[in-house]
DNA sequence: TGTACATCAGTGAACGCGCGTTCACTGATGTAC
DNA sequence: TGTACATCAGTGAACGCGCGTTCACTGATGTAC
């Protein structure tokens, strides 16, 4: 579930008192992220709507950020904060419970990165499609994601550090591990969107991760191709690959 | 480079002698993908820019489509053709100088997809995001992408049968593969646009392919961590990992 | 305690714009006689 | 060979719409005296 975000009643919103108009900034943020979880697009987040949700008329808005895309960055930021947060807690968390289990841990965030994609399509796909509005848009260094993939970078590092096998070098197989998982979320929402997506997506997620990294005496197995593997299965069902193209 | 689209001048255009009408047609399909390849962007491909591309008034492009939608889809599905024509030339390329590397063939296709992505990101970034209109949308099954997913499919059951060493079944792998393109291009995109990018793809599609796909009997050899490495140091540019986070 | 007033949170109406699309039309061209 | 006409390719002007944004305003509220 998302972080809970109270309902608010549309067109019931009472005046801020004198002195504290920055209520309303919070509230327009909050609406940003409430619509777009509801709709799972971003087509529709147009002011009218946002300024609707808060119960606010529009030009309201523009009392707190200068335009459009200020706010709707703004909104984002903090959900980029809110993933990377969801990472390190599954992280923390499998460390609780399994002890030292590196790859498990890793496991655990790459789930959350999952998880999280699959149910704020709308978010998350704005994260990636927007343009960073200030400055230094070309470099990641001030951009947010940069919380994301530093999350996969230490997990990475982590394992390897403990004796794990890596097929790559630390920084290349945490961006290849980003990637890939970005590519799984990507691919489902616009190919197959209505599948139910989460199983196929954390079997493959799973599958990336333990091509890449092996525990460290274990054997150095060779799947046999699996002919009935869920995986597997749901894949040939999507793409349709019984019969031959053309 | 892309398949040569002769450079059409803006309204320099003759009206068709009667009976040749449906030129047009194939005139304003060029057109799309010709202002797509050069603009790299979706936003600005509106019914009145086509037109003017074409050198026609804008009701002109109702005479042979009914929507704008039906319009740029029509476009793409070339475009998946094309890419996929793309991929089988370049495998067959490599299978007549080397010979039966089925490794390197499917290498080639690999890197033909990538090149075809960082060239024409605008088409690209479409022909994902573009809800296909008719019928039966939600399965792949009549998506034209499964052109392009279908020759992963085959180099990897290929690799597979000749007694390559993979890490996941076939489906699996071919898609986690596609996925894993699909991702570092459209990361790449998105948030590091204007970095050279077509070297950290394709050392980053290498890596992907290397750590699911074995020649037989090679040594099974663990990466040290090559600090060094050329997409290593670039991928630690971009994302600025020198300073810690927060 | 009462009152004038500056300040603050928020609004209603309207702006210009560009979009996809429609519709009545025009003028060249091939064809029938 | 000449001419009337149906057909065809394409157009100019305009449509309604929703968008982001602006601007002059309103009415409640805290404060100074």
């Amino acid at each position: 579930m998302q972080p809970s975000v109270p309902r608010r009643p549309t067109a019931e919103r009472a005046r801020s008192r004198k002195g504290e108009g920055e209520r309303l900034r919070g509230e327009i943020l909050q609406a940003v992220n409430r619509l777009l979880v509801e709709w799972g697009s971003t087509e529709k987040l147009t002011i009218r709507a946002i300024a609707k949700e808060v119960g606010v008329s529009a030009p309201s808005l523009y009392l707190h950020f200068s335009d459009k895309t200020e706010m709707i960055w703004e909104a984002l930021a903090d959900r980029y904060r809110d993933l990377a947060d969801q990472m390190r807690a599954a992280d923390e968390n499998v460390a609780r419970t399994d002890g030292a289990h590196l790859l498990a841990r890793l496991r655990a965030q790459v789930h959350t990165y999952c998880r999280f994609a699959l149910r704020a399509p709308g978010q998350y796909r704005l994260m990636y499609e927007m343009r960073q509005p200030t400055v230094d848009a070309d470099r990641i260094g001030g951009h947010p994601a940069r919380l994301v993939s530093e999350r996969f970078r230490e997990g990475v590092a982590r394992c390897r550090e403990d004796g794990y096998a890596l097929t790559l070098p630390t920084e290349q197989l945490a961006q290849t591990l980003w990637a890939g998982l970005h590519g799984n979320v990507a691919l489902t929402h616009s190919l197959f969107p209505d599948a139910s997506a989460e199983r196929l997506v954390l079997g493959l997620a799973d599958g990336l991760l333990d091509s890449m990294i092996r525990v460290p005496g274990a054997a150095n197995e060779q799947v046999q191709d699996a002919e009935h593997s869920a995986v597997t299965t749901t894949i040939r069902t999507i793409l349709g690959t019984a019969e031959a193209p053309e």
